[in-house]
DNA sequence: GTGAAAGCGCTAACAC
DNA sequence: GTGTTAGCGCTTTCAC
């Protein structure tokens, strides 16, 4: 009802007696017109609830202010969880950058390539954030090649120099997991422990082999590199966890566990609880994570956070910069520090 | 680059020799034209691979095909994974339908209206999905007194009678949480435990109700109405659920804990666990939650999955209806069975 | 500084 | 069945 007839410019025009064009210089070049008049089309504009139709202006200037997203596929595991919170972020972040959302699914990157293509034809979006970067990720390849402003929540993980030598510089925005995991680690060596083993994904994952990296410099620095600790990897999973901890823990001198993620940390923590009644006398384990998910906090668990509102904060700048074509916004980055959560499990017991 | 000059109706009508009209006639009611000159444009469309410019046939249509949604606060707790695993479903039941979703973020239910109220002034948008409804949302209000179509994820609460007098039918949702709870207490009956305690959030929340009825319907369903059963209440949160799985474990009798939640759930094995050591002689205690989050597969803990894929595909579904202007469509709800997800913590212990 | 004219790409209405 | 005309609401260009 409401919206039977809403005001256009030409209403406002005439309701203030100028022409159109004066009450779009008010909106977008109000300093243009003079002080008088802008101030009797304000009120205008007031009077009447005047709104400008985004519609109109985007036929007209080609720009949306829209993001493309691709949600992200359903990883219904414990960690997926972060992804969920950074587009919380984002929305909110980007809604204060005058900037929307529009979210759309595929199938693989193909696919999402294909959407991309899709909705910058059809809709007037205006650029893409990605999330879940990995190595020969084709999408962001594509998206250079086309010009489209886009940032990634994921860093290129593509080794410099080796494969078709083509490779290309994007805006992206990441976290820094050798940090955080560097400094688990180091939070343990504070505690006492000397024997601390890694439990990782397989080698060959960009975001495992570097959260590996920040607990093998941590140990490097402290001059324990190599000798006394231990490391396994595995797929991500609960159940995976607590099998890569029982192998870990065979070694009487293994006191702590840093894992690479929450779920993994989950199945350590299941298995460490196992060995305290099978076998009292062995000192107890301490274990750390990493994402920081509600689960973390639900069992106590000391992991590292991702501070994915930052990410976002900064993803969307990036982007704006981009859109609003301001050069040398293309080839930005921003690594971002996380931080650690300590929590019981990395307490000395009582 | 590729983009710099795209196809138009004109172009393609140039290219098959016919009006831009008669290539609009094409795409939106094909069977108007003939079958010779349909051919021959869709040649010429393919050939330049053109596609409409949704945002010119926006401008005049006035049809979006696009839906707000107020991305929900991030609750940070284990259950408000629920919202995010249907906001992926939506997405994906929307594209299907030909819907595309957008985010927007506001701070509370006023502020949510006043971006409805935005949004329709400005964009395009055809119609919201509204999530977690509560006793008194003004939002549903709103939305019907200004013909806006709307589904909601979640009934109306408010007691009909009640209140103020008038009470307003929409198009929403929902999961039937009393369904739920009242398969998850039979599978324990089945199981042959008697004295089967609900752990659940303070009266008053409209959900938590309706699953603490489904626990007592079939209990009186069974003659165990009341008398030797117990039933707690507080926020939610690990902790909490801890806290009430004590104090309902006191009496010895009780061996199965039905809870709303996963959160609460996850506590009250926490304190089984704990109980299981302190007390070996006491039978063991079946325990359920409700979300099936993906702790609980973590924990291994039976719960009640909400399928929010169904969900999604209604809501797409009655909102779709209502765009398209069907009549009675406003006026529809579904409410959909949640199933139990069976796992370790209510099978018999060996 | 302000106004008039043109046009973004499309579809609704009406000729033919 | 197909083509022509008009216009959705806005901004860009160019007179004045």
């Amino acid at each position: 009802m409401a919206q039977e007839s809403r005001p256009t410019l030409a209403t406002v025009a005439a309701h203030a007696k100028v022409s159109r064009q004066t009450v779009s210089n008010v909106l977008n070049s109000p300093e243009v017109v003079l002080p008088d008049t802008r101030e009797r089309v304000l009120r205008a504009i007031a009077e009447l609830d005047y709104r400008p139709n985004v519609v109109a202006r985007q036929l007209r200037t080609r720009r949306s202010y829209v993001l493309g997203l691709r949600m992200p596929p359903t990883t219904d595991g414990i960690s997926g969880q972060v992804l969920d919170r950074f587009l919380h972020a984002l929305t909110d972040e980007a809604q204060r950058a005058g900037l929307r959302v529009m979210l759309f699914t595929a199938d693989d990157d193909e696919a999402e390539i294909r959407e991309y293509e899709n909705l910058r034809a059809t809709t007037g979006i205006d650029g893409f954030v990605l999330t879940a970067t990995h190595e020969g990720d084709p999408r962001t390849r594509w998206l250079a090649d086309h010009d489209v402003p886009f940032v990634s929540f994921g860093r290129p993980w593509d080794d410099a120099g080796t494969g078709d030598g083509t490779s290309h510089e994007h805006a992206w925005v990441d976290i820094d997991g050798r940090a955080g995991t560097r400094a688990a680690t180091r939070h343990l060596l504070d505690a006492g422990h000397r024997h601390i083993a890694f439990l990782g994904w397989p080698e060959g994952s960009g975001v495992g082999d570097d959260r590996h990296a920040g607990w093998y410099e941590a140990l490097a620095d402290a001059g324990l590199a190599g000798d006394a600790v231990v490391h396994r990897t595995m797929d991500d999973g609960v159940a995976q966890g607590a099998a890569a901890a029982n192998r870990a823990l065979v070694r009487d001198d293994v006191t702590a566990l840093v894992c690479v993620s929450d779920s993994i940390a989950l199945g350590a923590l299941a298995a460490v609880r196992e060995l305290a009644t099978s076998r009292p006398d062995r000192a107890p384990v301490a274990v750390t994570g990493f994402d920081d998910t509600p689960v973390a906090g639900a069992v106590d668990l000391t992991s590292v956070a991702q501070p994915v509102g930052d990410v976002a904060a900064r993803a969307v700048e990036l982007l704006r910069a981009q859109i609003d074509g301001r050069p040398d916004a293309v080839n930005r980055q921003a690594l971002i520090e996380p931080y650690l959560v300590v929590r019981g499990t990395t307490r000395a017991p009582r």
